[in-house]
DNA sequence: GCCGTTTTCGGCCCGACTGTTTTCAGTCG
């Protein structure tokens, strides 16, 4: 077993021992173990064999012999026991929100129901209200939370499924045979979630690629194994839980490669839209072809096929059917971001707060990814739970700043916050100390269930504060985890317009907040948008890459995107807005 | 199960919130 493997296996172990009632710090010291794996760099089989993982904190010495048999066999005795005590469909009811281990076990010792299905059942007969401990309300939530469960289906995040799509491209790419080979579909147009990864490859000879496919290490189940398109069922042991998802590989002529990669990519509304278009120049477009009349045209490229239908080329992430084709027939497509243009970053976190890492440590690693500034933005007091900084912390903070921006080379450390929005909307420090700060990202961390109408007046209340910079992660949402809080999105784009205020793209994969739907709005309302990695470590810092994503499907370009800037230029953008404040 | 200048037992992060109770258990972050 990998690390990975083996920390998603701790973490089951955690699971499974809360679903049993184990003594709750003997549950947490797997998931501490687990993380404590996931985070150190030293490679997992100089540990075992020399037998330093003790010596890692958060791992002991019992901890250290369970994680060498993982590593050594892939199996864990008292894992398969745990396994056969506990129903599996128990793990599921842990992804409803408001259920956790206790409930669980008092519903499956007193009702004996183990399968979401029952529990759904169970509810709307009334069984759930009358539990001791449990009511009216609860049994509503349980029933919501079914239904989200159900609506999100078996859809994966783009950060686990993406790497999971390339380790089995990479592999198909070394078989001999293979001319051309590429991720298609939702991977390809960079969507948050997906449902399946399409991979295409074009050769002659498909059949020893069919087979070698089917046979990859990956492969859970195989559902399909055809001449043409194979179907399997890949498994996905990531962070604390293991996933499935659907992968399908088709393997076609060279000369059909353009046409199938085009196809593939999608989405269905722009494959509909372009083949319209074909129709409406004489011509029909398949996914083996473009074909007139007479005789097909010629395409070795997307860039062809394109051209073809009087178009310029359409970068995977905008065919959505929201314009695009209307844009790359009068040239007028965006030259959307690149991630190499960032030159620094604003919403970050350090040991101040909630980070792992030292505020010099951050900076040295945004420093590593050529940029030239980091800025901090570590929690605010009333956080408690993530050690938000009283006002003499922030002092404390700032103080470190300025010694560290004298020693620092090629990299300034500027001073932020992520206050917190207090339910009133009003801002978690009084102004004088507001007013030491570079920026502010002002973010909502409570009292999620407030109604839309007061949300909105609470986010638009904090944005007319002359000291918020920007509004952090927007909506709240945690992908296919939990829906965003009510809010009226135009509402606050509207006043974030009139009070000229920046709104962030967290490009934290599982938040993607703000949705590249309202980035879009944003960016035609001149409203700037900043990526931001929220990074709670220093590996963090790379996730920027997901809010590029978000930005190129939002049609953002370079002065679309406040952290573009150079550092001198964002410094006078902030000092002109704090002076703006003052007078 | 981990940890230790209070060192092999007895804590371990804990306050806010919700929904259930009538003083609190469970969940969340």
């Amino acid at each position: 077993m990998v690390k990975a493997e083996i920390a998603a296996t701790l973490y089951e172990i955690s699971r499974l021992l809360e679903l049993k009632g184990e003594n709750p710090f003997r549950c947490r010291a797997y998931q501490t173990a687990a993380q404590a794996l996931e985070l150190t760099e030293l490679s997992l089989d100089i540990l075992v064999n020399e037998k330093r993982l003790a010596a890692i904190p958060g791992i002991g010495s019992s901890m250290q012999e369970k994680i060498s048999i993982l590593y050594q066999t892939g199996e864990l005795p008292e894992l398969n026991q745990l396994r056969s005590d506990v129903p599996p469909g128990l793990l599921l009811m842990m992804k409803i929100p408001g259920l956790g281990p206790k409930k669980i076990k008092q519903i499956y010792e007193t009702l004996g129901i183990s399968e979401l299905s029952v529990l759904k059942e169970a509810c709307l007969k009334n069984q759930i209200a009358v539990l001791k401990g449990f009511g009216e309300k609860t049994q509503q939530k349980i029933l919501q939370g079914i239904g989200f469960i159900d609506q999100i289906g078996q859809r994966v995040r783009i950060d686990q499924a993406y790497p999971l799509g390339l380790a089995l491209l990479e592999q198909l790419r070394q078989l001999p045979g293979v001319i051309r080979s590429e991720l298609c579909g939702s991977l390809r147009r960079r969507r948050e979630t997906t449902k399946d990864i399409d991979i295409l490859i074009s050769s002659d000879n498909p059949k020893p690629i069919m087979d070698a496919f089917v046979q990859l290490p990956e492969v859970h189940q195989v559902t399909n194994h055809g001449e043409t398109k194979s179907s399997i069922v890949a498994l996905l042991r990531s962070g604390e839980s293991s996933i499935f998802l659907n992968a399908d590989l088709r393997v076609v002529s060279e000369e059909a490669f353009p046409f199938a990669l085009h196809h593939f990519t999608g989405s269905k509304e722009h494959n509909i839209r372009m083949r319209s278009r074909a129709i409406e120049m004489g011509l029909s477009l398949s996914e083996y072809s473009l074909a007139g009349k007479s005789k097909s045209i010629q395409c070795k490229t997307e860039t062809d096929i394109f051209a073809a239908l009087g178009l310029d080329y359409i970068p995977p992430e905008l065919r959505e059917d929201t314009g695009e084709l209307e844009a790359a027939e009068n040239h007028r497509l965006p030259r959307l971001i690149e991630a190499d243009q960032l030159c620094g970053v604003f919403h970050n976190h350090t040991t101040y707060s909630d980070g792992t890492h030292s505020l010099e440590e951050m900076a040295e690693a945004a420093k590593e990814l050529g940029w030239e500034y980091f800025g901090v933005a570590d929690h605010s007091q009333s956080l408690k739970v993530a050690r938000g900084l009283s006002p003499a912390a922030v002092k404390k903070q700032h103080q470190e700043i300025d010694l560290l921006n004298k020693k620092l080379k090629g990299v300034q450390i500027i001073k932020g916050i992520e206050c917190d929005i207090l339910e009133d909307g009003s801002l978690d420090y009084d102004d004088d100390l507001l007013r030491t700060f570079d920026y502010v990202v002002a973010s909502v961390h409570t009292h999620f269930q407030q109604s839309a109408t007061d949300m909105t007046k609470r986010i638009c209340t904090a944005l007319r504060h002359p000291a918020v910079t920007m509004l952090g992660h927007a909506t709240g949402r945690l992908l296919l985890q939990r829906p965003g809080y009510a809010v009226d999105l135009d509402a606050i784009l509207l006043a974030a317009k009139e009070h000229h205020k920046m709104i962030e793209i967290n490009a934290q994969p599982l938040r993607l907040d703000l949705d590249w739907r309202y980035c879009k709005k944003a960016k035609m309302m001149g409203i700037p948008l900043v990526i931001n990695p929220d990074a709670h470590q220093k590996s963090e810092l790379a996730l920027v890459h997901f809010g590029i994503d978000v930005a190129r499907r939002a049609w953002l370009e370079k002065a679309d995107v406040f952290n573009t800037s150079s550092y001198e230029q964002v410094m006078k953008v902030l000092k002109m807005r704090k002076s703006l404040w003052k007078s």
